[in-house]
DNA sequence: ACGATCGTCTACCAATTGGTAGAGAGATGC
DNA sequence: GCATCTCTCTACCAATTGGTAGACGATCGT
């Protein structure tokens, strides 16, 4: 066996998920990518929930890493660090939309589910606000409330990463050129939302 | 009959659909929120594709009215004219959150009835982008590539409207106070994200 | 007064859903 | 050698899905 099953059925779920809705993607259809069959899958995880919230702790856990890194290696100026930040957490989007997708999922998902990945995203959250917060304060970063404009740099990155629909609208594409075009826009967009005047 | 059945359809839908997502809502489900029988729906719309199509083109068909008439009255400034999209945009965002929703949904409906919507929106964008380039070109506005900063402007707004988990995770409380600061927060975000250095 | 049309209904249907029960193959421990 | 444990399987199941067939009463034009 290459790689577990349990960890082949994740991914599988991760992807399918983000990238179509926990409602939209059946057991059976998870156990066909995965070239086994349904029961195999409710061997691993007792119900579909659990599976949902097993691939919400995934999901999270690499975010907060990739971020986490990102953040530990990024040089002082404010606007450098979300450069960082931004730069880290688009490569993962991009490459698997199903990410931030299934993040996003999870305001359609019962509270309980949408509370525990909150808990796991939360300190990375405080942590945000609190740094806008203090650059606001040096007046490094435009002033404003730190937790809405945290919830609104959320929204740009999350939203222009998993809505490929309309970046096609605007005649985009998925090239790696316009990737890089895309996240260098990105970057500007931010820098200029969140620069003092 | 106060309102007849087919809108009465057609409005349950949009908000089942927006809020919850195309796959995951049954006919069965909607047909009890309006208070008639599943085949009553299946009367008025033949197959729940076409009632999806339906329920895109009367969403998309709000949209484009609400802010066109907001940019008739606009004045010339073209970051004026940007802030009247966003409240125009974001009233009937927080009254219907379904609406944005429901557009935002299309990125995981298949093909055709994604090209079909986009067909109904694209002179919207079109005239955005144009829009956009002129005044960058003017001067007027931080330049840029006109359609990528369209996307990100279009991503911030639906992005911050649709997701009230993120709202939640910084602490946001749906008040009306609390909407009013939103809607400014998010009007000086955007501002700055496209005012000329 | 009467047939046609309209709108909603009851009664089904096949396919798919998440989930249960338990058989059987293979490795492991003693 | 044998029992145990791990993993995947076949065989079901009840509930729900989108959809069909057609009965029934109301309304309408003539």
């Amino acid at each position: 066996m290459v790689r577990g099953t349990r960890e082949r059925i994740l991914e599988a779920a991760l992807g399918l998920f983000g990238t179509r809705g926990v409602d939209a993607v059946s057991l059976d259809e998870i156990a066909r990518v995965v070239g086994v069959r349904k029961q195999t899958v409710l061997y691993w995880f007792a119900t579909k929930d659990d599976l949902v919230d097993e691939v919400l702790a995934v999901a999270a856990a690499e975010l907060v890493i990739v971020i986490d890194a990102a953040l530990r290696a990024a040089p002082d100026d404010p606007l450098d660090r979300i450069d960082a930040v931004v730069r880290a957490a688009f490569r993962p989007a991009v490459r698997r939309p199903a990410l931030l997708g299934l993040i996003r999922e999870v305001s359609r998902l019962d509270g309980t589910q949408a509370a525990r990945l909150r808990e796991r995203i939360q300190p990375l959250v405080d942590r945000a606000v609190v740094y806008l917060g203090t650059e606001m304060d040096a007046g490094r970063l435009r002033s404003g409330d730190p937790r809405l404009v945290a919830a609104l740099g959320y929204a740009t990155l999350t939203g222009i990463a998993t809505e490929p629909e309309a970046l096609r609208a605007v005649g985009w594409q998925s090239t790696p050129a316009g990737l890089r075009q895309l996240r260098d826009e990105l970057r500007a967009f931010l820098r200029a939302a969140l620069a003092p005047p």
